[in-house]
DNA sequence: CCACTATTGGAGCGTACACTACATTCTTGA
DNA sequence: TCAAGAATGTAGTGTACGCTCCAATAGTGG
């Protein structure tokens, strides 16, 4: 598919404007039927911007899918918290720090959301990047969440405590997004209340 | 559709078998790839039956869902564990659940990550049949989680503590499959270890 | 304004998909 | 053993998909 983005092309305001509504279409559609059952024909009724457009910019519907995690983990990468120091009690950073996450996810659900259902369910197609992109993102936020509970804690970001935590708090916001998808009111409200006392709870255990 | 099943038809032998087949091949392709990331294609190589005897059977590609959801819910629900009271500590009691879930979840390990990836990811066609079985699952999974809970910690079962630990206990499940499918190694035995102590826990702050 | 090119419109291509029709073979119950 | 009908083999069909080509148009820097 020899990307898009070929060197001597200069996006033109109109261009960027198209770029940008393409690139929030296949988001949202991504993230609602995953990339098989996303078509570039959806794509094109919902963003209004002609197929050759889209040809023009991402080259491929793989190249579609590239530029929509890549805008996506840029954005929301960049806006992580990251914390170096206690504030308040255990119960209080965490709590603050669940509530800036769930606002990050308010931010940019779709984008979250397609994370998740491309880990559930990677494309057939092997040799692709954008699964290495959903993995990048993955291992990022794992390292974050990884620091943050170590400062929290008191404990190495690199021992098994830390990683313990981290995995686990992973899965509790894959399993919160999943339950959202499918309608069952468990809302990221559940994910501020219950994960904090959780994790507390289990450091705990551990700590025995 | 007008489904599989007509009235007068009584599968011989190796119909039966047949059947099987396809079904094993099309739920372990499905959990894999999605429902829409599944070609008919590739459960006839998989399975080498032919896709003549798949029509025959199940009518349509939709049909093939349905069927292999209710031969997995019927498998899967009807052993999952059912005790009535404590044994031993809470947390003995919890680990002994979790430990038998956890079997349950290696003998079928297709069908509940399809449901996973089918509730995060449901079909784009409308009105089917198979997300009613989704939900069905994971509707009785969760009252079922909710009545072990309020065993096991002497709470309403329709009251909303139980209720948060179960839709908790739930997103853990679904969230560690989606770890196992991302290859992250966050394998059941996490699970079997962390969730336990995260519920005690939790109902410890619930309860306050 | 002009020249240059980014962007768009439109028409189409090859393919893989779900699905069908139907003749042939296999299985089974009587 | 021999029908009846379940199961399979084969050869398709229509369609929607990803993708291409290229001429027409709109936007921008000089």
């Amino acid at each position: 598919m020899e990307s898009a983005e070929q060197v001597g092309a200069k996006p033109n305001r109109r261009g960027m404007q198209s770029r940008e509504i393409v690139l929030a279409a296949a988001e949202r559609i991504m993230a609602e039927q995953g990339y098989e059952g996303t078509t570039l024909n959806r794509v094109v009724e919902e963003s209004g911007i002609p197929i050759s457009s889209v040809y023009h910019y991402f080259g491929s519907k793989d190249g579609l899918l590239i530029a929509v995690m890549e805008r996506g983990a840029e954005h929301f990468l960049t806006q992580m918290p990251d914390v170096d120091q206690l504030i308040g009690t255990r119960e209080e950073h965490l709590a603050a720090l669940t509530r800036v996450a769930a606002a990050a996810l308010n931010e940019y659900p779709d984008f979250l959301r397609l994370v998740v259902v491309m880990t559930a369910q990677p494309p057939v197609d092997e040799a692709n990047h954008a699964a290495e992109v959903v993995r990048r993102v993955r291992s990022n936020t794992r390292a974050q969440i990884r620091r943050q509970v170590s400062v929290i804690f008191d404990t190495p970001a690199d021992g098994p405590i830390a990683d313990r935590l981290a995995r686990f708090s992973l899965a509790m916001f894959d399993g919160t997004f999943i339950a959202q998808q499918s309608r069952e009111d468990f809302q990221l409200d559940y994910l501020v209340e219950l994960l904090p006392p959780a994790l507390i709870g289990l450091y705990e255990k551990l700590g025995e």
